[in-house]
DNA sequence: TATGTTCATAGATGTGGTCTATGGCTCCTG
DNA sequence: CAGGAGCCATAGACCACATCTATGAACATA
């Protein structure tokens, strides 16, 4: 009385087709065996399921009623086969990453713009958060992906070095008179010093490193976004700590330049984080490949 | 990439119990199996359906998806074989039968009465007609079974005799005087006779009879029902032609009495018919044979 | 460190799904 | 009426593959 499924699917299209034989050709196979398969499902359930005729088989009462059961069935169950098929070419899934906006605008943005071009069936989604926020979202499974400062040190996580990124300090035309210098750590704190306020990773690399010279790095003003460091910067509100290729634009057209130290300052990395261990979705999976 | 459909029964319940070895149990399968019908499936659609934990299994992303139809699916496979279990057991279903409202009434009911005791979740449908009627509905398949006068000559029907009727002239109080005679049949034809009007087989038949003595039989009254036909015959309007058998509470309690005649009148059967080499449904048969 | 989970893997085994060949039965057609 | 072309059913042979046992590896718990 455990019936094998697949006799669900001969059943479909023996009722469907009205005939053994064309169900036969249907699904690949001789017409004995569909008459076979359709005899075992009438046996195990100990009910005639069809009438056979000269010109075919046509369902009983009892087999109409399994028909209006295993039609829909077997529906879902085609939809299921299409939908893996879609998930697996990439017209259809989702694609979670979380990281920084600062990471989302000026890093992954290009990424995400082929990506989503080439798979306009993937939903994106963009969480953004504190990087150990993004380490809780990655192991309760709401994203897929995070793309943060390095470094990470954590034994359930997979961090892949992707490209290096320069902090620096910069300013606008009101200290234009430092863009030939080259200053000496002390010598910048004389002016007016603009970091990001959050706890950032390149914040705190910075903070520590005037720190291990013996000077206490203080900003004038705390601003909440790459974009106002920038801003601020251009507007003469003072000098603005930020990553080189944030500003590259800026630094181009003159609007900013770079100040030059004496110490030179620590390169970071962004890093990719995925689980260890875990699979990545095919979206996941087919994105970090874009993005090595 | 033709996946065997009990694949997905074993992905069902390795959802569903979010552990392989449960799920081994559930289907009574080993644990291996369950392993292996899972990797089967993950390799033909190239996904990556469940992440392995040290204390279970837990669906992907796409795992999910795919579980979203799966279970649906399997729901409706459930269904499907409650039902046709409730079907065999005659806990379900219906029953179709096809008569003249006499047969029903007189002949019918009381295994009407006692097939839907045993069996009240089955449906009952009956449909009276002529003959010809019955035949048709038959042979459309509106109706499982019919129940009607024989004979019946019809090569794709399958007849069946039942019990043996006798139709007899009977009549009221008002021909007290006819009670112990016994009467010729031109003798009959003096009195006003009540024939059911319809192309019944009883009146063609006994309108034969008539015929063949040289007696044409032209009633004084047609009615369209045995009820009346008993009616008014006890209320005196003349003699009726009913089946004796339809008529036994009133002969009994002497409201009517027989009209003996010289000649003998033929007996008529009550006959099943049924669809030549055509399977009955798990109702019907069981209620043919309820009734042989 | 020992024990009990989990799932994965390897190799042996035998069921049962599928095949070919054939027959019986209608219906249609020359 | 014979012959052909469709149906579906049956018989028997075969071999793929689903399932099993045995074992391993990883992890959690006590």
């Amino acid at each position: 009385m455990n019936i094998n499924y697949d006799l669900y699917k001969v059943f479909y299209w023996a009722a469907k087709t009205g005939s053994l034989t064309q169900a036969a050709k249907v699904l690949y196979l001789t017409q004995p065996s569909v008459s076979h398969a359709i005899k075992q499902l009438e046996d195990s359930f100990g009910i005639t399921l069809f009438y056979r005729n000269p010109k075919g088989v046509a369902l009983t009462q009892e087999g109409a009623i399994l028909y209006s059961y295993i039609e829909r069935s077997q529906i879902l169950i085609s939809l299921a086969e299409e939908k893996m098929a879609a998930l697996k070419n990439l017209d259809s899934g989702e694609l979670r990453i979380g990281g920084s906006d600062s990471l989302f605008k000026h890093y992954l943005l290009p990424y995400l713009e082929d990506f989503h071009e080439k798979h306009p069936g993937i939903k994106l989604h963009l969480n953004h958060g504190t990087t150990p926020e993004i380490i809780t979202f990655l192991k309760e499974g709401k994203i897929d992906l995070g793309v943060v400062r390095m470094p990470i040190v954590d034994p359930q996580l997979e961090v892949t070095e992707s490209i290096q990124l320069q902090d620096c300090f910069v300013a606008g035309a009101r200290y234009a008179e430092l863009k030939d210098t080259v200053l000496s750590l002390s010598k910048l704190l004389q002016y007016p010093v603009i970091l990001f306020s959050r706890n950032s990773r390149a914040r705190m690399a910075i903070t520590e490193l005037f720190q291990s010279y013996g000077y206490p790095l203080k900003p004038e003003i705390e601003v909440g976004s790459v974009d106002l460091l920038i801003e601020f910067a251009r507007k003469g509100l003072g000098i603005s700590y930020v990553t080189r290729e944030f500003v590259a634009k800026e630094l181009e057209e003159g609007s900013l330049f770079e100040i030059r130290l004496e110490v030179e300052l620590p390169p970071s990395h962004v890093g990719i984080m995925i689980m260890r261990n875990m699979p990545l979705s095919m979206a996941a999976s087919r994105f970090v490949e874009l993005i090595r």
